[in-house]
RNA sequence: GGAGCAGUGGCCGAGCGGCUGAUGGCGACGGUCUUGAAAACCGUUUUACCCUUUGGGUAACGGGGGUUCGAAUCCCUCCUGCUCCGCCA
């Protein structure tokens, strides 16, 4: 959420942001019942002020004087309550609208309309050249018996999946690496629910517009959390936090659900889109500052590429371009791992800087000692990994001639010292 | 799911129809004293918004609604916590 004043001052600058993230906002609507709104409270509060002053003097009164100003007074309550009505008339509207401003991108964003437009800022390691015709993770999986999509459709429908013995192991195996990673860096591991409340969602700025992509238990009224952004980042909402328990630095592991609703055959084929999957996510919330905000936002990316290193799968970072950023953030890398089968770059990662944007909406403040006042923190997220969208480059670039997968390195301690999954033996 | 009890400021805890944004204690901060510290003493210590020159006003005592000229205080409802009962992976 932007802060109204912002918008007052400068309602061309998020007009801008709204045209260039391809969001359709009506700001002049916004400043319309935003201006009717302050002039109705205003009134309002002085007429309170007026109902206060005379109610005050009733106790001193008696007899006609008294039944006078009673009657004054009812005349007054009666204009209070109207303007009252109006009010609760306007604020809907009003939050509904502010709800949806985005904020605008850093200077350095590209501006574009999708993933082709956004911008490669680097590359590192090999893309391989096989020297066998490759097979896809999908082939592989079902050589080696470690993946059963086809069972996974029959019992809950498409875009699911069963990971069976060494798929199973290497998933988790990649996942507590991962975990282990982040503790390593100090971030503090959380087992968190997944079930979460229209508050958290609507804070972290995923409501309104995701309802559509979100499994909803209407029943309860809970929503299924794509991520784990959502308990992490929203964990302290609605808290003042102290100045000396930043940053919050959180790192945790959780099952996300997505309808992937709009999505119908698009990456249809294998483990990219799925339903299902889990994944460690990493946190920062920190002080207001800028500079703070872009220090963690290459940690973050920094960390999350440090485990594709040891990994050692080859990928590009990039620099997302305006069209495909969220309502809320300003700035996005996206890390994409080569994958064979797709002959490109594709998504693993997702880093996004959200300067106060979730923090005014979740109103998560902490007490700044310098100005002695209360301020909205900064977050940020970043994958660390997903599986098994990224069992996906595993699987397909660790594979040899034979049919086998070599075990990346750094997994083999969480596969019991496995070096290879082979073939099943039939 | 049923019954009972409770929800006040950073924390504890008073208040139970107007003089209470809220006594008191703890904590924190500033000062006096001291070579320094402790103790003692004095003072400060919620937030949002509006008008403004110092300053003034409005709102908030779990959320929402109601009664009343006036509510932290009375009523309704919801939420949360605790205790007991029931059920259950």
């Amino acid at each position: 959420m932007i802060d109204i004043k912002q918008i007052r001052e400068n309602p061309e600058k998020f007009k801008k942001a709204a045209r260039d993230k391809r969001f359709d906002v009506d700001i002049d609507r916004l400043l319309t019942v935003d201006a009717g709104i302050q002039e109705n409270k205003k009134q309002l509060q002085d007429i309170t002020t007026e109902i206060n002053k005379v109610g005050k003097s009733v106790p001193k009164l008696a007899g006609d004087q008294k039944q006078k100003v009673l009657a004054e007074l009812s005349k007054l309550k009666q204009k209070a309550s109207a303007l009252d009505e109006k009010l609760k008339e306007l604020q809907p509207e009003f939050d509904l609208l502010s709800l949806q401003v985005p904020q605008p991108t850093d200077d350095d964003v590209p501006v574009g309309k999708d993933d082709s437009e956004s911008v490669e800022i680097r590359k590192d390691g090999k893309v391989r050249q096989f020297d066998f015709e490759p097979k896809d993770h999908v082939q592989l999986g079902a050589a080696l018996d470690i993946i059963d999509i086809e069972r996974g459709v029959r019992l809950a429908g498409t875009r699911n999946y069963f990971l069976k013995g060494d798929g199973a192991l290497l998933h988790w195996g990649v996942l507590r690496f991962a975990m282990d990673f982040m503790v390593g860096k100090g971030y503090v591991p959380m087992s968190v629910p997944v079930l979460m409340k229209d508050e958290a969602m609507t804070g972290t700025g995923f409501f309104p517009g995701s309802e559509d992509q979100t499994y909803r238990m209407e029943a309860d009224q809970l929503n299924l959390a794509g991520t784990a952004e959502v308990p992490l980042t929203a964990f302290r909402m609605g808290e003042i936090l102290k100045a000396d328990e930043l940053p919050l630095k959180f790192a945790a592991m959780s099952t996300c659900f997505r309808r992937e609703a709009g999505a119908a055959g698009k990456d249809t084929y294998g483990l990219y889109r799925i339903h299902q999957f889990d994944k460690i996510e990493q946190v920062v919330i920190c002080e207001n500052s800028v500079e703070v905000s872009n220090k963690f936002h290459e940690e973050i990316l920094a960390n999350s590429e440090a485990v594709m290193k040891a990994l050692e799968l080859p990928y590009r970072v990039v620099n997302v371009c305006t069209g495909d950023l969220g309502r809320g953030q300003v700035k996005k890398y996206d890390i994409e791992a080569w994958m064979p089968s797709r002959k490109n770059y594709c998504e693993t990662h997702s880093a996004s800087k959200f300067y106060e944007f979730q923090a005014r909406r979740m109103d998560l403040r902490y007490k700044d000692p310098a100005s002695k006042k209360n301020l909205f923190c900064h977050t940020l997220n970043n994958t660390v990994v997903a599986s098994p969208r990224i069992l996906i480059p595993i699987l397909e670039l660790y594979q040899n001639a034979d049919g086998s997968v070599t075990i990346p390195k750094v997994l083999r301690p969480y596969m019991g010292g496995k070096e290879k999954i082979t073939p099943r033996q039939d």
